[in-house]
RNA sequence: GGACAGGUGGCCGAGUGGUCGAAGGCGCUCCCCUGCUAAGGGAGUAGGCGGUUUGUAGCCGUCUCGAGGGUUCGAAUCCCUUCCUGUCCGCCA
C-alpha cells in the first residue's frame, strides 16, 4: 500500500510510476479524497474539543455541588454530540474510501528497473553452467510415466486436471530435495524453519498483496479462509502488526509448504506436466529487516536461491524482469530460469523479490531504530528456495540416462539412499 | 460443539462511571556516582491522525485500553455483537 504523504509530496512522481505500471491510477484522484478527509477529520477535532471541555466542566461543577451549573451546561451539550456523531461517521468513511482506494494500486517499480511489457523484454543478468543437450531428450512427463512413479491420469480421476501424484523413489525424490534445500538454508544462510498453516486468513492475505486484487487466483475455503499460495503470506504476515527492535533484524525465515494457485486465466498454457499445477510444494525465503538494508538483502537472498541450483548442477540463468512482468507488490524481481533440455528452454523455478515498505505498511509491521524515537516500516522481502515440483521436473530432465533411469545428483544421494532411480 | 475465565503501553501488570493515555515493575535513553565488572541515585520513555513549522525537533488538538456498535454530558470501567487466548468437558489425527 501507498503512503499517501509521499503521493501528496510528489505527485508528479507517483503518476510517473503508475504509466510505467501500465496503470490508470492517477494522484489527482486519491488527494482529493484525502483532501476532504482532512478537512473532516479536522472540523471533527474541534467540534470533540468543544465537547470535551463542556464535559470537563460538568464534571467540575458536580464535583463542587454545583448541580444547577452543571445542568445548564449539560443542557447545551446535547447538540454537540451529534455534530460530533455526524463528523465522525463522515470521517470513518472517507478513511476507509482512501484506504479502499490505496489496497489495489501496485507498488512502485524501481528506477533501475528495465522498461517493457513482458517476460521478452526481461534482462538477462548472468548465467551457471552449462546447458546439456541431450541427444532425443525425454521430458519429465515420459520420463516419469515410464518409471511408473508419476501419475496424472489418476490424479485428474481423483482431483481434478493440474494434480499429479507421485510414487515411489519420485515421491521420495520430493522429500530429499526439500530436505536438501532447508538444511542448506537454515545450516549455511541463516534461515529459521518454520512449518506454517497453509489457510490463512483473509487479512494475511491483504497484508502480502493477493487481496483485494487477486482473489480469484486463490482457492476460497467456506469458512473464508484461503489456501495460501505461497508460504509468503505466513510467513511475512509473522511480522503483522509487530514493533520490532532493530537488533531483532533482519529476520530471514523459510519453510517447506504446499501451495495452492487455482491459475484463473491459464487455462490452456503449461498444461502438460508438473510445471504449472494446483498444488505444487515449495520452499520458501522471507528476510524482514531496515530499510537501509533491503537492497543488499534482496542480493543475498537471491544468491541463497542460486546456491541449490549449484549444488544440484543444475544450470541456469538470472533474470532481472522488466517493468511489465514485476508483480504487484514488488519494486524489484529477479528470476532465477533453470534448463531444461527437452524443453531446449530456461524456465522460471524462483522468483525473488524486494517489495520494501509495500507490504509492511498493508500489515502494519514495523521497528524501531536503534535512538529513535518514531517507528518506522520495515521492508519484507520474499523468493523461492526453490520451487520443489519444477525441481524434480529439471532434475529427472537433466540427469536422464539412455535407458530411462535417472542419476540422483551428488547432494541428494545421502537422501535418497542410491544414486539411481530406475524403475 | 458446551461451560467458565481473560484480552490494558516494547514486555509484565494495576485500575469497575469524571482531570486515566492509564499506578507499579521490567526493558530502553540521558545524567550523576562508582578507578574495571557488578551495584546504586535522578530524569525521561506509547501509537495513529490533524494543525503549527523549512523540518522526520518542539508545541497544540484529537483519537486509541482486542475489534465493532450502544448507554451516558462523560466509558479501560456498564450493555450488545464479534474475534482471539486460557482452562475444563465432549469429539478427534
Amino acid at each position: 500500500m501507498h503512503d499517501i504523504r509521499a503521493i501528496k509530496d510528489d505527485p508528479a512522481a507517483f503518476d510517473a510510476a503508475m504509466v510505467r505500471r501500465g496503470s490508470d491510477v492517477r494522484a489527482s484522484n486519491l488527494l482529493a479524497i484525502d483532501e476532504k478527509r482532512v478537512a473532516t477529520v479536522k472540523a471533527m477535532n474541534d467540534a470533540q474539543a468543544e465537547q470535551k471541555a463542556a464535559s470537563k466542566k460538568i464534571g467540575a461543577a458536580k464535583a463542587s455541588g454545583d448541580e444547577a451549573a452543571a445542568q445548564a451546561v449539560m443542557a447545551q451539550v446535547g447538540q454537540l454530540k451529534e455534530t460530533v456523531q455526524t463528523l465522525e461517521q463522515q470521517e470513518r468513511t472517507l478513511a476507509a474510501k482512501l484506504h479502499d482506494t490505496l489496497l489495489p494500486i501496485p507498488n512502485i517499480i524501481d528506477t533501475d528497473v528495465p522498461e517493457g511489457a513482458d517476460e521478452n523484454d526481461n534482462t538477462e543478468l548472468r548465467r551457471w553452467g552449462t546447458p546439456n543437450e541431450i541427444a532425443e531428450a525425454k521430458d519429465h512427463v515420459d520420463l516419469g510415466e515410464a518409471l511408473g512413479m508419476m501419475d496424472f491420469e489418476t490424479a485428474a480421476k481423483i482431483a481434478g486436471s493440474r494434480f499429479v501424484i507421485l510414487k515411489k523413489d519420485l515421491a521420495k525424490l520430493e522429500r530429499a530435495i526439500a530436505s536438501f534445500m532447508l538444511n542448506l538454508h537454515t545450516e549455511e544462510f541463516g534461515y529459521e524453519e518454520f512449518l506454517p498453516p497453509v489457510l490463512v486468513s483473509p487479512e494475511a492475505m491483504t497484508g502480502t498483496g493477493q487481496l483485494p486484487k487477486f482473489e480469484d487466483d486463490a482457492f476460497k475455503t467456506t469458512d473464508h479462509r484461503f489456501m495460501t499460495p505461497t508460504a509468503e503470506v505466513t510467513l511475512t504476515n509473522t511480522v503483522r502488526d509487530t514493533l520490532l527492535s532493530e537488533d531483532e533484524l533482519p529476520k530471514r525465515m523459510t519453510a517447506w509448504t504446499q501451495c495452492f494457485r487455482a491459475e484463473a486465466g491459464s487455462a490452456g498454457r503449461d498444461t502438460r506436466g508438473m510445471i504449472r499445477m494446483h498444488q505444487f510444494s515449495k520452499v520458501e525465503l522471507v528476510s524482514i529487516t531496515t530499510p537501509k538494508a533491503s537492497d543488499e538483502e534482496h542480493e543475498r537472498m537471491t544468491s541463497c536461491a542460486e546456491e541449490v541450483l549449484k549444488r544440484l548442477d543444475l544450470p541456469y540463468r538470472t533474470m532481472l524482469l522488466c517493468a511489465g512482468d514485476t508483480g504487484f507488490s514488488a519494486t524489484k524481481t529477479y528470476d532465477i530460469e533453470v534448463w531444461l533440455p527437452a524443453q531446449k528452454q530456461f524456465r522460471e523455478i524462483s522468483s525473488c523479490s524486494n517489495t520494501r515498505a509495500f507490504q509492511a505498511r498493508r500489515m502494519q509491521a514495523r521497528y524501531r531504530a536503534e535512538g529513535q524515537k518514531k517507528p518506522d516500516f520495515v521492508h519484507t522481502l520474499n523468493g523461492s528456495g526453490l520451487a520443489v515440483g519444477r525441481t524434480m521436473v529439471a532434475i529427472l530432465e537433466n540427469y536422464q540416462q539412455p535407458d530411462g533411469s535417472i542419476a540422483v545428483p551428488d547432494v541428494l544421494q545421502p537422501l535418497m539412499g542410491k544414486a539411481k532411480i530406475e524403475a
